[in-house]
DNA sequence: TCAAATAATTCAACCAATAAACAAATCCGA
DNA sequence: TCGGATTTGTTTATTGGTTGAATTATTTGA
């Protein structure tokens, strides 16, 4: 509802209709011709022709072989995202591996490296210099398909702040770590906490739904929240702890300080030894994430994936019982549909989607170039 | 970053500028200049004045004697929104009262109406026709001031759709009733749950940060999400349910089915009955609010703002125990700065924000007519 | 072989913002 | 008291970008 805070200029039209296209392309099934984009987003044959040429000419689409038709005229030109165009580099950080990945603009995964070390042996510099030999393997692998990295998202099992600052990584020993400092790639870099990135990994996986939340059992327990197609960050950053939501208020005490932390009942090693009140402890805790913000999708991901089966009835019992609008409105529980590589992917991901929601400001950058 | 999936023409550049001035003269404290304007949004001196005249003209802003200003150069026109042009009606209704109002654009109360009565002896079609006297009082009266109404907006205290059909009002006793099926006033009418609308009124409160929880404390307990300054309304448009969620999970009996609903523990008659149990109740539910969504602000309004200082040390003992990020940003607690008006003076403050957040729009329909 | 149909491009017109010059109204210093 | 300095607001030519209509291109089908 708010107007945004900044002047609208004759050239923030074009960026925003550049956008407008390029995701036309990038949501449609088939291979969708000028006019078919015309159709669908309302600009005229002639603004999508111009606009279309300038997303060629910067290598963001390009033009194959229609989607097949019948009947007469003159066959329609297909487009599509050019799979060697600007790419995204996804990194990972976690307690025993770090990896990264390559990511082209179609969402298809190019390159993949994995070195497993413990990193809680290393100091925080040292574990991200091995992490750039990983990045920089990756930026030459790219290169060699023809794709320029648009630039980097690292995933970190902790608070990170707006500006790349992990604030406390506890299962990596780290605290107040300025990665943007110690990890120069030459390229733009965004840091943010695992399960927010894996939250949006699970998001671009086609027919999620927009608004989810997205919980991830590790020794930890994190969430993504994702409202409208957007991660909600929260003020700070610091948005999806629901490991530390209350369950018991007298229970176990948490490394925290506080006692009866879900953690505490839901945390791998509880899901091991307990299943059951592990289920029903989540089922209390997702029970009033529901209640607040009215998600309709629960997806459980990390460790939970593959309990999933064993956690899914014991959590559903407790949403039934404890959801306010739970016979007005069902809550839907499913594993992810990503593996372990969720939040690296989800990180890549990050990336191109910063080129298909502004290709102008990569077409500038390319023509500066 | 979701661009919105709507085409841009030249139009809606102009519908953007408009606002963004509109907006930044009501959001200055003194009565800004063109060239004020112009330096504060980055539009050019040009510019600004061409889309003033247009304010103007559509009698949403006026000129009056500038800021007193030193030094050299000829003085300037001060801008301000005009007390007489287009106004909201916000309209309640509740267990016990009927009320509406009538907000002009600068966001004063220029009249109020209330009728004490108990709802829950009328059946809903009844009570809506009560309240349609109410809000032709205030037409009139807006009228007579040379005011029209851009729309209104009905708070309930209940679940509300997204097209206005209130499923539940368990303190109402209503179900499925269709709103603006049954009150035509002729306008353009919002219906909403009453603690998002409160939640709204808090914000339009200058200096109200733009990221907080508002919670109301009567019969029930209401919460409305305001996140960047937009009130997040969930999925369904029932978010903010925290009277149900879980506080002691084998606790009291709700009415809902659950057990251990935090409404047991801190509503109406449990704040009365033990404000130490209510307050730590309060504080382990809120902690959990905080943990999930990171916000720096919780106002507690309704029935729990006369009781803030009672209520306030259990509560922030709490948080401080089991907010995870504590330690490194502080949760503010205060009261509601509305008071029982909060609902219906958030619905008033709803349709004047729709005018300021979009004044093409009017400025379109003040044509036609 | 030609008409119908569909796709894509070209071109003049229009809308809105910009930059720069200009007019208006005040202050200030000689 | 007058003229320059200063700031506000308007005017005018230019530019960027979309539109709509006309035009060109390429196929199917009678």
């Amino acid at each position: 509802m708010n107007a945004s805070r900044s002047p609208v200029r004759q050239s923030s039209v074009r960026a925003h209709n550049l956008a407008l296209v390029l995701q036309t392309v990038a949501n449609s099934a088939d291979r969708p011709s000028r006019a078919a984009i015309s159709g669908a987003t309302g600009l005229t044959r002639a603004t999508v022709s111009a606009l279309v040429d300038d997303l060629i000419a910067g290598r963001l689409l390009t033009e194959l072989d229609p989607a097949p038709r019948t009947g007469a005229g003159r066959p329609a030109a297909g487009l599509a995202l050019t799979p060697d165009g600007p790419g995204g580099l996804g990194l990972e950080i976690n307690v025993d591996y770090l990896a990264a990945c390559v990511v082209d603009l179609t969402g298809v995964v190019r390159h993949r490296f994995v070195t497993r070390a413990d990193q809680r042996l290393l100091p925080p510099a040292a574990a991200l210099a091995d992490l750039a030999v990983l990045a920089v393997q990756a930026r030459e692998a790219a290169a060699a398909d023809g794709i320029e990295l648009a630039g980097a998202a690292l995933a970190v099992p902790g608070l990170v702040t707006a500006n790349g600052l992990v604030r406390v990584a506890p299962n990596l020993d780290w605290q107040d770590v300025d990665v943007p400092a110690l990890l120069d790639l030459g390229l733009p870099l965004a840091v943010d906490n695992e399960a927010n990135l894996a939250a949006l990994g699970e998001l671009r996986t086609d027919g999620g739904p927009p608004t989810f939340l997205y919980v991830s059992g590790e020794i930890g327990i994190g969430a993504g929240i994702v409202l409208d197609g957007e991660l909600y960050r929260g003020g700070r950053g610091w948005s999806g702890e629901i490991g530390h939501v209350t369950v018991y208020p007298d229970g176990r005490p948490c490394r925290c300080g506080a006692n009866g932390c879900l953690e505490q009942y839901a945390g791998q090693e509880a899901v091991a030894a307990d299943p059951d009140l592990a289920a029903a402890s989540l089922g209390i805790a997702l029970s009033a994430v529901v209640n607040l913000l009215d998600l309709g999708v629960i997806v459980l991901g990390g460790g939970y994936a593959p309990e999933f089966d064993r956690l899914r009835d014991g959590i559903e019992t407790e949403l039934r019982r404890r959801v306010l609008t739970a016979d007005l409105a069902p809550v839907t529980l499913r594993p992810a549909t990503l593996g372990a590589d969720a939040a690296m992917r989800g990180a890549a991901d990050v990336v191109i989607a910063g080129v298909r929601d502004d290709p102008a400001r990569w077409l500038a950058r390319a023509q500066a170039v």
